[in-house]
DNA sequence: AAATTTTAGTTAAACGTTTAACCTATCTAT
DNA sequence: ATAGATAGGTTAAACGTTTAACTAAAATTT
């Protein structure tokens, strides 16, 4: 039989109260006592009850994440990655991960995670853009509520953001730096806060250096930005802008979708064409050359967020946050100085 | 305040046992008194409290669900989709799934995952190759648990498989009907079982059809089955055999690393070479010329394995079961009939 | 020295379910 | 007509914790 708190009280001498406070240090206890205690804790190999601590505080230790299946699946893990980040610091904090994955166009008639019905979450992670009506309706419930990597409309809860601007920033200054001036911005999902926020410090670089800011050098759509749709915008953007000679791609994913347009046209990179990516999803290992990128720290990210939901969950009093997470510029093989075309 | 079973009953007029019997369909009531009942419910929008039910109970509602991380990571969401499956059924189930990830090389100094020191599970699923030391620790916690896509040693336990061999005749069968007589495989990882079955299935197909197996058409190792596998599989294999008109990759990964080194040969697929992979990943949709494969079901599996782990949960009795689930050939373009090089 | 505070504990109620044991009225078989 | 079975309920105990309220002894303040 498993044990119980009445178990270990009884051996060690004590009332369950006492193992109680030993356990959970709600209340000063001789050092004799509780050193009795844990011994006996540990010799018996006793695990508290999770329902029963449960039922009795009203808190479940689990807390929910959520984000949309493209997301998930898609071909590099960055989500991915921010789960496995938020699942390793949950364990420190003592709280299970229940993960949900709901569809991109999730709408009235589609039924909310079980574990928000339930409510057997004390906290929601929201991971990556995520529908509007699904945000208003998790909001009735009245669920610690937390967002990664999305800003969301109305903007009142805390995030976990990546230093999207300054990321844009730094790719673009690096390749201002090479010698660059044709420089052309490539993106998918414009409508997406942190593709716009790179494309913002791209442009601000861009000022910065003096250097204008042609319209036609920047392409951007609403499509989701995976490879493909690098693929197609660069088909586009190099039959008509023959002088382009760098492009910052809005993320890894599109970037290698240039890079496998321009491998098919024979434009060399770096040597005609400088690519730089973001995220640093470390995925296509295949990747010649390697890819410049801005890397985004993604387990990072996840720690930080489950810190975070786990602070609004304490001091329920929703504390608005902003928690931005820095980047930095990874300099590989895809970008060279400038020589004329 | 969140109504509890006891505002149910008030309300209905009837005893808390009751309401009871008509959540949980255990004893006859008066279809007037379950609609009553059923509308209360529904009026209120209650829902059972999960920790008093496991309290009582002793089951927590959860199951396990654990795999290496370089598979829950790599390029292709393979065991991702599976897990889908696995979550979408436990939906209709009415379980959660906490899922957690391990190292590759876990070991005996390694934490078991908290789940299982804390027994917040009922059930565990196994998915993928995990290193035996974990196995045989987690044995010792004597809960119901089942494997997916890998067969343990000792073989005592329920296991979901894909039906690897019959896909390996499918794969080679496909290339002999197309007329090819020299015909490579390629694989990583052999001691992996799916990976040998398939490599059964292609020596089977060619004893079948009366055509030599020859021990340097088939190219295994060690390493994990990735894109950059493949890729020096193939330079291995085309660098001693030119004869070759046919690859056999024993999944899409490796295919697909077998292809770029076919590209940047300037080898042509399928008019040279044709390729066929395994598992039909739908990941690269870059990919020219799209890949005939065999198709693996992954949500399929993830959903037999979650019924079957409940099944095992209920009928404790650990039932030796064993569930193969059968796969598809998909014809694409990367594969044509034989012509002489 | 007396009064007060602090420390280290105990007791018992409460959390929200399930379920064994019990009850009563009605139906079925003899 | 009577016994037995069945349908449709009720009552109350139990599950394993936390925590408010209490107590007694020790330490500190006045």
């Amino acid at each position: 039989m498993k044990p119980t708190i009445k178990d270990i009280a009884k051996k060690a001498g004590v009332s369950i109260a006492t193992v109680s406070f030993v356990i959970n240090k709600t209340k000063p206890i001789s050092l004799e006592t509780k050193s009795r205690v844990l011994r006996t804790i540990k010799s018996l190999d006793y695990h508290p009850s999770k329902s029963a601590r449960s039922l009795v505080t009203g808190k479940t230790g689990n807390i929910g994440f959520i984000l949309t299946d493209d997301h998930f699946l898609r071909t590099e893990p960055f989500y991915t990655k921010i789960f496995l980040g938020t699942e390793f610091e949950a364990r420190n904090e003592g709280y299970y991960i229940l993960l949900k994955t709901i569809k991109t166009d999730f709408n009235n008639t589609d039924s909310l995670p079980r574990f928000i019905l339930n409510k057997n979450v004390d906290g929601i992670i929201i991971a990556g853009k995520i529908p509007n009506i699904l945000i208003s309706r998790i909001s009735t419930y009245n669920i610690p509520t937390i967002f990664i990597d999305f800003v969301p409309p109305g903007n009142n809860y805390p995030l976990v953001l990546i230093d999207n601007i300054e990321g844009g920033l730094l790719a673009t200054n690096h390749l201002i730096n090479l010698g660059h001036k044709n420089i052309a911005f490539v993106s998918g999902d414009i409508n997406h806060p942190s593709l716009s926020d790179r494309l913002k410090g791209y442009k601000q670089a861009l000022e910065n250096a003096k250097i204008p800011v042609k319209n036609n050098l920047i392409m951007t759509n609403t499509n989701y930005p995976d490879r493909q749709n690098g693929f197609n915008s660069a088909k586009k953007l190099f039959t008509n802008n023959k002088a382009v000679t760098a492009v910052f791609a809005s993320n890894d994913a599109t970037a290698i979708g240039i890079m496998h347009y321009l491998k098919e046209k024979k434009i060399k990179i770096p040597k005609d064409v400088s690519v730089i990516g973001f995220d640093d999803i470390e995925a296509d290992l295949m990747l010649d050359p390697s890819l410049t990128t801005i890397r985004v720290p993604k387990d990072e990210l996840g720690v930080e967020a489950l810190r975070l939901i786990v602070n609004v969950i304490k001091n329920r009093k929703s504390i608005y946050k902003k928690i931005v997470i820095p980047v930095e510029l990874i300099v590989r093989n895809s970008t060279s100085p400038y020589k004329p075309r």
